[in-house]
DNA sequence: AGTATGATTGCCT
DNA sequence: GGCAATCATACTG
């Protein structure tokens, strides 16, 4: 096996951190990702394939790239198997690997800046729509990491899933856990 | 720290 | 016409 499990996307969001995510040499271990799927009304997939989704559908390990907010180029990597329609957003990694060639797509210094947040990832990778469709570059993790679950960010249906899973230690994710329970014991 | 707002484009009702 | 898997900036406390 070469690869994460990609067979089941909840689980694929949690596997996939640490994993090390390259578009042409540039990237990072993934350490914030989200899982997608057809019946999941938070989903592109869900309602079924059209032209814009189409590559939700086809194999996984593969990329589906699509436009937010009519700005950003956001990256999931395609779950299966075939026609399931499930993929996990690619919601952040740590900058390791070209760094330097992030620094200047995003124009910035501060390397918690380069690539927190799906719409950073996209522009710190050069992620555009040729992308969707190709194979994902991915690399074993070096070092084990934990992984923590919250509710996913910025939907507005389905909203109480904790299918957003990230690595608590890293500096590098959009969002930090909450630091206390809500209610907590006198 | 939290909250608000504009940018921008394609798909949906 | 409304809305979106977001971000940067400009406020307020």
């Amino acid at each position: 096996m070469t690869g994460p499990d990609l067979l089941d996307p909840v689980r694929a969001a949690h596997d996939l951190i640490g994993w090390t995510l390259l578009v042409d040499g540039v990237g990072g271990p993934i350490v914030e990702a989200e899982a997608y799927h057809e019946t999941d009304p938070a989903s592109h997939s869900f309602g079924g394939e059209r032209v814009r989704n189409a590559a939700m559908f086809g194999p996984p390990g593969r990329f589906y790239v699509y436009r937010s907010y009519g700005i950003h180029w956001c990256l999931n990597i395609v779950c299966g198997p075939p026609g399931e329609g499930a993929g996990v957003l690619i919601r952040a990694i740590e900058p390791v690997a070209g760094v330097e060639v992030m620094r200047r797509r995003r124009g910035l210094d501060d390397a918690r800046l380069l690539s927190a947040g799906p719409g950073r990832v996209g522009q710190a990778l050069a992620v555009g729509p040729e992308l969707s469709g190709t194979v994902a570059d991915l690399r074993p993790p070096d070092r084990r990491r934990r992984v923590v679950a919250a509710p996913r960010i910025g939907i507005s249906k389905a909203v109480d899933h904790p299918w957003r899973f990230l690595d608590p230690d890293s500096p590098y994710v959009s969002r930090r856990l909450p630091r206390r329970p809500v209610t907590s014991p006198p």
